[in-house]
DNA sequence: GGACTATACGGAACATGGTTCCGTTTGCAA
DNA sequence: TTGCAAACGGAACCATGTTCCGTATAGTCC
């Protein structure tokens, strides 16, 4: 495995700067806003963001990683922390969708059929999906949920409910994820 | 109530025409297939679009008219001839996805913020909503659902789960879409 | 039939946003 | 200090939606 060779300073404080003004950005227009506007904000040229985010989906990543991470880390502890499965399972959709709703265009980015989304989908995909199984798991042996649906499928479902929440007072996605997850109870 | 000025022949003949060709150009390019596209397979110019259907909403609207107004009137039909009112709307919705999933990209236009796709929410709501609340009340009434989720809601959820529908077959729209409206019943 | 006018037309021009190219600058190591 | 590979910036390019304007014509009136 040969260290690959240290990057420039430069180099570094443009990524930096970069996942700063995404940042910016994406609270303001969304996780779309226009690649012109992010590299003013960061005070760098366009092409600046190609070198180190070849597609929106590496930027977009690369922004929220964290909340990924936290996200995907808090599955294991409700499932210890709770009463039953099927509640811990409710508490962490709740906190995917927290996430989801407060990003405002990402939830229609993961959907996306665009190639330039791929990378987008299989992170969420790879980080997430495990985790949603584990609870699937857990509450389909205790009894309290149908298994005949896969965490994928779920978490497809759960994402895509969350499109355009925000944009108008008259839909909740929040309500429809529980009617889902309810639709999930084993009669 | 003065009757509009009957339209000129050869503006009747392109109306004609670019409703065939963006009828075709919907089904292998989806509804945001680009202006020039459609304007080519009519043989007209683009500007001849805009002045017949000012946005694309409008014209999403006039190719799918047929087709919403059958959805529309198979709800009192379903109704009247299913054994109960919760299986007549299971039924309808069915419907209602078959018509989104196979036109690709008009579940996601039908979300979209966008304000050139207002026309068409509104068309979509007008002309659904309340033959979904119809159904939706006749269940309640008789004591199969939870009647706390309006019928706005229940359809908005059901067009975002059609999004991206077909582009992966380890999602499928139906299924969830079912598990939602399982989650209507009430325990 | 011929002339007139409102209507409608076509395509070029403009606006916006993603993507690439290329001449210039600069960090870093010898 | 110097050389060069890495990195940079912004102009240029491409695709797409939208508008403008000079031209063509359907329908009407004589």
């Amino acid at each position: 495995m040969p260290a690959l060779p240290r990057k420039r300073a430069d180099a570094r404080r443009n990524e930096e700067s970069l996942l700063e003004a995404a940042a910016a950005a994406f609270v303001v227009s969304g996780v779309n806003a226009p690649v012109r506007e992010i590299a003013a904000r960061a005070g760098v040229g366009v092409a600046t963001i190609y070198r180190h985010f070849p597609t929106r989906a590496d930027l977009i990543v690369a922004v929220y990683r964290h909340q990924v991470q936290a996200c995907a880390e808090a599955g294991p502890t409700l499932l210890a922390g709770s009463t039953s499965p099927h509640a811990a399972l409710g508490e962490w959709i709740d906190l995917f969708v927290d996430f989801l709703v407060t990003k405002h265009g990402l939830a229609g980015a993961l959907q996306s059929d665009d190639a330039a989304f791929q990378n987008l989908h299989a992170y969420f995909l790879d980080r997430l999906v495990p985790v949603c199984a584990e609870l699937l798991a857990a509450a389909g042996t205790a009894g309290e949920i149908r298994t005949d649906l896969d965490a994928l499928e779920l978490m497809w479902g759960v994402g895509n409910l969350c499109i355009g929440s925000g944009s108008d007072p008259r839909y909740d996605a929040r309500r429809l994820v529980d009617l889902l997850v309810a639709g999930l109870r084993l009669p």
